[in-house]
DNA sequence: CGCTCTACCGAGAGCGCTCCCAGCAATCTA
DNA sequence: TAGATTGCTGGGAGCGCTCTCGGTAGAGCG
């Protein structure tokens, strides 16, 4: 037995030609009953899979798709929302019998001579790439091909297709919630506005605000960058304008917060309350459990891949879902007494 | 200009024939310089990219390898270590242009029905496969097959590569770390021993213990599942038999057993000391920061993907690599005043 | 100056598949 | 019964590449 089995092999094997067995494979009609049934029964016996390469050269589909990370995302490793993605992504894939090749940049060189190889070789069907900042490269690289892509997360283009969460709508629920638990001095601790999440959170909160008859009191925002560590050095600033309400801007941001006013003594939500986006598990048994703006991640993944199944069938982008965000209420925001 | 440019293109472009910008694009000599030259400008002005699908039809490789991570684990969206041993992969994947292809089976259907086809259909140079229990089918799949496969943590059978971390000496070192330090009831709060990890761990940890003079009292070992609830769960039923010290198989773990601890009312290290396996981030900024044996998860990933390419470039199975553990002392531990 | 040797280049074959078209038998229509 | 139609099958072409082989020009040698 060679080492791959071909298609003229399971014919000879069935007595059939290669076209028949093909047709089989790829269960056209126009075959004889029977002799599909004898050209399964070969099939299964000899566990024969079709060679992809020689499959993709003749119709022009590989079937895989690929997921880039750029550079710049520092938090793959450490933000929760990542792995939730891939994971809604993965699983989209593989009902779709699709394969995910997943191209993580972790420097501008890689960046730069692996990002134009991908796009041109041919061997991906459509991308899946996670934006992180306005005025993505990548992005504009990618206008000139023909190739598919689905952007995760809005993009600070026209024209290109995305899954996004209603980050706009977060912000401003969690403005509404604060306001309307009677909070006085509220903070935000916000997202990098070079994101697109992080402008759209920040707008939203401040909407959300003025809706309710307030505005933010620019001594009482600092950014942070997403990270841990950064949303305890921006708490840090904070607490020093004694602000009794804050919205961070991300789950991990928030932990750090925590952080940062346990070591100054201050409890939440007594002294200090906080409201966090995105609502990942580790939300949950935080002390005190966080209430947040909670963005369905897995879904965005499988989304996304769903988008891009519909571009490479040929759907005229650009394709758009904004998904709905909604506030779980816990133990580190509670009621005012004036 | 066409969708796809070919080497035919190129060539008629050149002036050459299609065989010579082979020659070019595959750094091969017998070219002429000059001609050399204006290939390579070509190729560079019009932005061509040989077809994968092709090449690899022929060549018989996709430049393509697979990771494999199996139903069974539930954890991959929570524990930091998938992210980092990802990271590895992928970095060591671009280095030498390989395609990192990810397999993420979320139920055992998923992997029943996708994995024989991913293993046949020839389009992996190679395999990854994270192992995590005893006895795992995926392995047993592939024996028969000649496809070369790299098992990241010990396999429980022989003739299989893989790269595993020390988890051995590490439990060891945890050992000697709480009796050095006059810690008097060690206990562990374990991996599951269902995987080879945990047994790994759990024994060195009990010949540490012994060639300190000691032995592992049953009632002061708990096992939990590699989750933050579990570790919890664990450490809320170790408390009862009041140890005085407790070694914690993965970070992950000792973060909830870190919050059983503090609902208990106990405090760290005074009333109980910690120490942990994994070395993550998060361990520093823990409150307190734990004493851990750090293992190198990014190395690892690495690891496997040299040692894969070896195998595909013909190396003869099984190819071994155990990566040095270190402690790591930090607050949760302290010397004990008899 | 004739021969060999080397450096370089192009043409052909073929990887395993899909698609198209021709062929053939059986069935239907007038 | 002749012609058209249908159902099924096989063979040829070709996807874009690599590899082998044969050919040509120029250099080196006696």
């Amino acid at each position: 037995m060679p080492a791959h089995l071909t298609l003229e092999d399971i014919g000879r094997l069935a007595g059939v030609s290669r076209s028949t067995v093909s047709r089989v494979v790829n269960q056209q009609a126009n075959v004889n009953p029977a002799v599909r049934d004898r050209v399964e029964e070969v099939i299964k016996r000899t566990g024969y899979a079709p060679n992809r390469a020689a499959r993709s050269l003749v119709s022009g589909r590989s079937g895989i798709i690929g997921l880039v990370i750029p550079s710049r995302v520092h938090t793959v490793f450490d933000d929760p929302y990542f792995p939730r993605l891939i994971q809604g992504i993965s699983s989209a894939a593989n009902e779709t019998r699709t394969t995910l090749s997943l191209f993580l940049f972790q420097s501008e060189r890689e960046e730069e001579e692996l990002y134009p190889r991908i796009i041109t070789s041919g061997y991906l069907d459509g991308l899946i790439v996670t934006a992180t900042r306005m005025a993505d490269p990548l992005l504009a690289q990618l206008s000139s091909g023909d190739l598919p892509v689905v952007v995760v997360g809005r993009p600070d283009v026209d024209g290109v297709s995305y899954v996004d969460a209603d980050n706009r709508n977060g912000g401003a629920l969690a403005a509404d919630h604060l306001c309307g638990l009677g909070y006085q001095r509220i903070g935000l601790l916000g997202a990098p506005t070079s994101t697109t999440a992080g402008v759209d959170r920040t707008t939203g909160f401040v909407e959300g605000l003025a809706r309710n008859g307030r505005a933010l009191d620019p001594r009482l925002r600092v950014d942070g960058d997403f990270t841990d560590s950064g949303g305890y050095a921006a708490m840090e600033q904070l607490i020093e304008q004694r602000p009794d309400a804050v919205f961070v801007a991300s789950d991990t941001m928030a932990h750090g917060a925590l952080r940062a006013l346990r070591g100054a003594g201050l409890s939440v939500p007594d002294d200090l309350a906080l409201i966090s986006f995105d609502g990942f598990p580790a939300s949950e048994t935080s002390q005190p459990p966080l209430t947040v703006i909670h963005q369905p991640a897995t879904r965005a993944g499988e989304e996304a891949l769903h988008l891009l199944n519909a571009l490479i069938a040929g759907a005229e982008p650009p394709l758009k879902k904004i998904l709905p965000v909604d506030l779980v209420v816990r133990d580190s925001t509670e009621p005012r007494q004036p």
